[in-house]
DNA sequence: GTCTATACGAAGATAGAC
DNA sequence: GTCTATCTTCGTATAGAC
């Protein structure tokens, strides 16, 4: 088998969203992979913790890649990291939401401080492009939390309630907002 | 022992809200309150879900009694939503969140659908509550919605990051918003 | 209502062969 | 790199005595 570490650590990805931390076992990433079961432990050394680590670094990694392909004005901004969210609760019928969060609710300790990392740099790298999209830097950073914040309380929403409605919503008042942002008064 | 249901169902909600809901274990329970063993099955026939649907609800009626203190203005709606999970924050040091999204991020079943019947409470009440201040209705459930999700986003960001700055962040955010609102242009 | 004992399975982790 | 076997711990749940 090829590339074993990586899909293992993308099936991580998934379970998290899914299931939870609780649901993203060895036995279920091994299922829905298909990767070896001698391998689990030479590819993660350090056992469950270090998988849930590189899962997280993955999803925040390609977050922050969409991210950067974005036009920088706030309203694009804005709708590129909602797209996101909507895209994944598209994607799986409503039964997902976001790994980092399902990290941050059930984990403690290192793990805890590595899902509390990623917030930071996704409100840091967001808070950049409004920056240079002209936003003054205080409101920038401010309204960054906001977006993410408000995302992610959404998503979870939508996932619970099996609808669209609270993240449709959250959606149109947060773009709302990005346009008084993008024209102060 | 007298009252031992109330007390492992309030000892349930505060470690689902600290540890998830595989932290909310009946052993962790059984230590956390001093209830006796041999009662668990005795109080909650249906074992685990029953325990933890029990701790939902004694949360959600928590939180929708001490909104219904609030004077009706949309300032004095959205301070009080957000001095609940304020309070939350600096009584847990930073290490509690809400039980409702815990459940949310882990659950699936019936368990999922009785968390996102808290939230749909949640905003319906807090709907409610805002038209009566005034606002109309469609604009009080999409502002009751994102107050609900931004909140439990910062709540979560916050917790992660062990500092109060993300919720601070979104609260001002939010009461401003409440404040436009109130006062349409 | 509460006790003990116990069954059962799942999960994380390790050891050593191939 | 991958295999099997095994160990330990934990969590849920049941049975039956007191």
């Amino acid at each position: 088998m090829k590339d074993v570490r990586p899909r293992m650590v993308n099936g991580a990805a998934r379970l998290l969203a899914q299931k939870g931390l609780q649901g993203a076992s060895f036995a279920e990433v091994l299922e829905l992979t298909g990767a070896p079961r001698g391998s689990v432990y030479h590819h993660f050394p350090n056992g469950k913790d270090e998988m849930v680590t590189a899962a997280l670094d993955a999803v925040s990694e390609a977050t922050l890649k969409r991210l950067g392909e974005l036009e920088r004005t706030p309203v694009a901004i804005t709708g590129g990291f909602l797209a996101l969210w909507s895209d994944l609760l598209d994607r799986a019928k409503l039964t997902a939401g976001c790994a980092v969060v399902a990290v941050s609710v059930a984990a403690t300790g290192d793990l805890l401080d590595h899902a509390g990392a990623v917030f930071s740099r996704w409100t840091g790298h967001l808070a950049g492009l409004l920056t240079e999209a002209g936003v003054a830097p205080a409101e920038a950073a401010d309204f960054a939390t906001l977006l993410i914040s408000a995302s992610e309380g959404a998503v979870i929403m939508s996932r619970a309630q099996r609808s669209r409605e609270p993240f449709d919503r959250v959606s149109r008042l947060l773009t709302a907002e990005s346009r008084r942002i993008a024209s102060p008064s």
